[in-house]
DNA sequence: CTGTTAGCGCATTCAT
DNA sequence: ATGAATGCGCTAACAG
């Protein structure tokens, strides 16, 4: 290990001369700079950072907590975000996956302040209500995808209704008029959110919301299967189905395909999330609205970064991030006007 | 802050005791112990790492670099893999995303050797060749997914050749004969590793490869459907396709229904990778092989923490970790016998 | 069993 | 513009 001692001898100065040219000081003459640079140079010296940390209690360093990082494909995004900004920042990041056990959230949480952590980013892999491992609360923390039910804790989110605006007016705007949607559970905020901005959109085109057209399941692709069976064996059947999930809307497109529509010629379909491997690799590939997952990473690790914005404000408001629209080849105007009449074709 | 000092005042001992207790010293008398405890928990002392690290020489954290965790849903597998081993230990992981430039990986591995990592992990999320940043050799160093090509380097990568064997012999034994495979170009090494398994299998069997079965393209659903439906178009068509991805297969699954195909009635398919998002989730569901990702990853903080197995051996072979088969359903011993002769059924 | 002294690598006084 | 002393929080040696 070279110390700023071995650097100071071998540029002939103290090591004070030498701590002054690493911090970039702007007192020392510049031949002595160069010097000391050379000097460092060819010892390969490199600042301790645990020592300097000791003495300036800047660690540097984020703790970032989620609760599952290996089974969904989206975390990975929210950690890059953080990731990017954090370098940005000179900072790093502290990772922990607690598989949302709340001991080793506690533990990963002590952990982190033992290595002086200068805040705490918890994450989760869908947006939910959490309960923060309250020795959290010592530091500056941000949530990201979540929010902690008492809003007494920043946070930062998806704009899901505005997402589900976005998705229903571009069907809208196509000529789509009878629309369903594939939805999962109310319980979770994703679901509730898209539903709303369906139904504001439809609100503000005048149009009622018809419950055989509301399908309520879960995610997965299973579902979709299933809600588009049931919705193809309505007496009026929709043109155009916006699903909750990309997931659904692979399920969707296999029960469409198995009826003989084509996809979206007879049936327009929207899906939400924009995972890669489904939406830009599907047959067609799939319309959907984006979740910013990278941009909520980054938000996180700016506004920990600027405790300047932090205020008395209580209770704090999540901040919804936009949702935009990914447009690809699964939604067009309906096809045949008469479809959406009440003499529509009945499927099977 | 509160130190061993301030523990001390209040238990009425020195900061010596403090911290024989602390690390668990069998020195001390049992109340004083106790004694001390209680102030620690009193005071909510948190023992400060860095200034432990300083004194120790052991900052108890790796370094985790990986070339792109957003893009790829394997990624988080690994770094749970690692995290979890780490956490075991008492270790922790700082990560680091370089998006594959070496800039950025140099100046990754400088932070970390500064932050005082006891090991660096470095991981690609595809299975390649490798030119590690220089200055990580100063350290500890494991490869996962990938190994340097002058194999100066530990590395862990997943076992291809047993994956691509696995898969095939699945086939066989259900009494395909007929065997398609369809892969990516084979300057990867997993689809070079497939390949060789499946040609190991069909050896075993005493059957020669039909070059007519073999198809080299993308690793995408796209390439899927393009070979699958060349496929369709021979004089004498498989019973059964191995694909050496599960995107492959969907693209696959995509051309087989939409030619009236069943699955696996009237072929078979089998996957690669094993993608929860795609394979558990098809319809059907898709029999497949699983990449040791999670294993890897705590294979190379095992191996980290385990310096003693080190030997001089050189070259260094990568340690290749096996791909355990996952039966669903889109495996099937072959219904129509005639198929498989020479007067198979046209398609189209 | 417990306390004292020293020093890890660095940066912050305060001198010069 | 540069240097000497001091201490961040902790543990390793050595005393007692």
């Amino acid at each position: 290990m070279t110390t700023i001692k071995d650097v100071a001898v071998l540029a002939g100065v103290s090591f004070k001369t030498v701590s002054r040219v690493i911090n970039r000081s702007p007192h020392v003459k510049e031949d002595v700079r160069q010097r000391v640079l050379r000097a460092a140079d060819a010892l390969e010296y490199r600042p301790h950072h645990h020592a300097r940390h000791m003495r300036t209690q800047r660690s540097k360093v984020f703790g970032f907590l989620s609760d599952d990082i290996a089974t969904t494909p989206f975390a990975g995004q929210i950690i890059q975000g953080a990731q990017e900004a954090a370098f940005r920042k000179e900072m790093l990041l502290l990772t922990f996956n607690t598989g949302g056990n709340a001991a080793v959230e506690q533990a990963a949480v002590e952990m982190a302040i033992e290595r002086g952590v200068e805040g705490i980013i918890f994450a989760t892999m869908y947006h939910r209500a959490v309960q923060v491992p309250k020795d959290a609360f010592r530091l500056p923390l941000v949530l990201v995808d979540c929010f902690s039910p008492d809003r007494s804790v920043r946070s930062v989110v998806p704009d899901e209704v505005s997402g589900g605006y976005s998705a229903t007016k571009l069907l809208l705007e196509k000529g789509h008029r009878r629309i369903a949607m594939i939805n999962a559970n109310q319980k979770y905020p994703a679901a509730e959110g898209r539903f709303r901005g369906y139904r504001d959109a439809l609100r503000e085109y005048r149009l009622t919301i018809d419950p055989e057209l509301v399908r309520l399941g879960g995610w997965w692709q299973d579902d979709g299967y299933e809600q588009t069976m049931a919705l193809l064996k309505l007496k009026q059947i929709p043109t155009a189905i916006f699903c909750a999930s990309d997931r659904i809307a692979m399920g969707a497109y296999d029960a469409l395909k198995e009826q003989g529509l084509k996809i979206p010629g007879d049936m327009s379909v929207i899906g939400f999330d924009n995972q890669e491997l489904l939406a830009a690799h599907s047959r067609p590939r799939l319309t959907t609205i984006s979740i910013p997952y990278f941009e909520m990473g980054s938000w996180a690790v700016e506004r920990l970064t600027n405790t300047a914005q932090d205020s008395d404000e209580s209770p704090i408001r999540p901040v919804a991030l936009p949702c935009p629209l990914i447009a690809r080849s699964s939604v067009e105007r309906p096809a045949n006007r008469k479809l959406r009449n009440k003499d529509s074709a009945h499927i099977r």
